[in-house]
DNA sequence: GCTACTTTGTGCGTGCCTTCACAAGCGGCT
DNA sequence: AGCCGCTTGTGAAGGCACGCACAAAGTAGC
């Protein structure tokens, strides 16, 4: 994870008059990446039933320390009860307020190939607040048809049906040579968050929101860990073998 | 632009053996997942026959801070020239054998439905050193099929046939009712690095690593940035400002 | 060979995030 | 009502990462 960019913080001190701003005062985002977890589970809690659930439970479940759980939470108002817990299904309104989640967001999905037909797929999104109220492709085999009810349009297109769907949020599944030109018309049609599954680095103007999913570097960081592991494991205290670099030691 | 990565959630942190040293020296994560986007990039200058490339250049084609750059790099080992740049070739290499990536590794694929059979016809991997060489279901209407010339097993011979194979990593890209259990088999079968799509967190043990990539949680935090942004909109305040990026995979 | 220019490598200050530890608050029991 | 135990909410400390700014090191020109 981690990576990160400028999150809410804003520039300097500017404490005060924030007021405006009651859910968007600064959330710190790796607590907002935190959020979306938490409501998760909560969901699956009120569902069984549970009428209040403890930090510590919620933070076992989540995998996350319970007293950074507890941080985060207090990020969204305070609707814990102490010597009781959190009661479920108002904390749950509550994140979802916080997020956002209460207006729904029209997606845009741009490349409807391998990738993007799983994804339109994915029950998660519009059973989520993520209805995919658009979908864009190049392949005249493709454009045309119905997925889950949408027509597939034509890329040259995408301006103008997100700029009339009033989406605000485009998902880019395209190969990576045609994923620059594809968020430049997303941009162009007002566009502010995108998700990028193409391994490219997209060019935006500032305003403009990306994240990047990259699976080739997912696996690779896990590839990472796995030769670790073994120089670890295979390791008993050796000494380096010719290699190159006699470079710094620096125990740190 | 602006970026972010995120961040998995790793299950573990540090208790491997110290020993280590070569390249096991303490690499931050964040700058893990950084080599691995400057991976990419190198190889695409090479492809077009670049000769070096400078922390500036490289910086700008990855969206990143050159100082950054030069710090991430500086944990592969000196591989740049003063006044020049750095060799492309060689630094490609030398990032690759850091990443662990001189190593193929096995991967399986369990869950062949809808975003399963997206990653297993993802270039992606085959192409980088992630050849699949395993895929496992429990629908009998997929189990028996070859995709890409592997055959689809059945669930409950995860165990036997990864640890025939040497799987060193799983996906596990089912339904996230099956997907604890699924698990469970994987780390019978020996695997120490898992890649998680399935909405729930999983229980492994300290030994081994669980990165989750979480689509609907990507979309939650950008629908949390466009309510900001609405916000902020509204009450005319600071526009947000450019970025950084870095790399997430499917959403951590 | 010397000077000027370019680019790397890194010491250091700053700020965010995490974690600990504990006071405050709330329910239950007597 | 008063006390006890449990859980929240948060102040403070530590760690990590980011980015600046500069010295070191190499190239190019004279």
């Amino acid at each position: 994870m981690t990576l990160r960019s400028h999150a809410g913080s804003s520039a300097r001190a500017g404490g005060a008059s924030r007021t405006a701003a009651k859910l968007a005062r600064s959330i710190p985002e790796a607590t907002v990446a935190r959020l979306a977890v938490y409501l998760r589970i909560l969901g699956e809690l009120a569902e069984q039933g549970a009428d209040t659930v403890s930090s510590e439970e919620l933070a076992a479940a989540t995998g996350v320390n319970s007293a950074k759980l507890r941080k985060d939470l207090s990020y969204v108002g305070s609707y814990g009860i102490r010597g009781v817990g959190y009661e479920v299904v108002p904390l749950h309104h509550e994140i979802e307020r916080t997020l956002g989640l209460d207006q729904k967001q029209a997606v845009a999905l741009i490349g409807v190939g391998n990738l993007g037909h799983a994804l339109a797929g994915y029950g998660g999104f519009g059973g989520r607040g993520f209805p995919v109220t658009a979908m864009f492709d190049v392949d005249p085999d493709i454009v045309g048809i119905r997925i889950n009810g949408i027509l597939v349009d034509h890329v040259r297109d995408i301006s103008a049906v997100c700029a009339a769907r009033g989406v605000t949020i485009g998902m880019i599944a395209t190969p990576g040579s045609a994923a620059q030109a594809v968020c430049d018309q997303l941009v162009d049609a007002g566009v502010e968050c995108i998700l990028n599954f193409a391994p490219v680095v997209l060019q935006v103007p500032d305003r403009v929101e990306v994240r990047k999913v990259d699976l080739a570097v997912e696996l690779q960081i896990l590839a990472f860990h796995v030769a670790r592991r073994r120089v670890a494991g295979t390791d008993g205290s050796e000494p380096a073998k010719g290699a190159t670099n006699g470079s710094v030691v620096l125990p740190r």
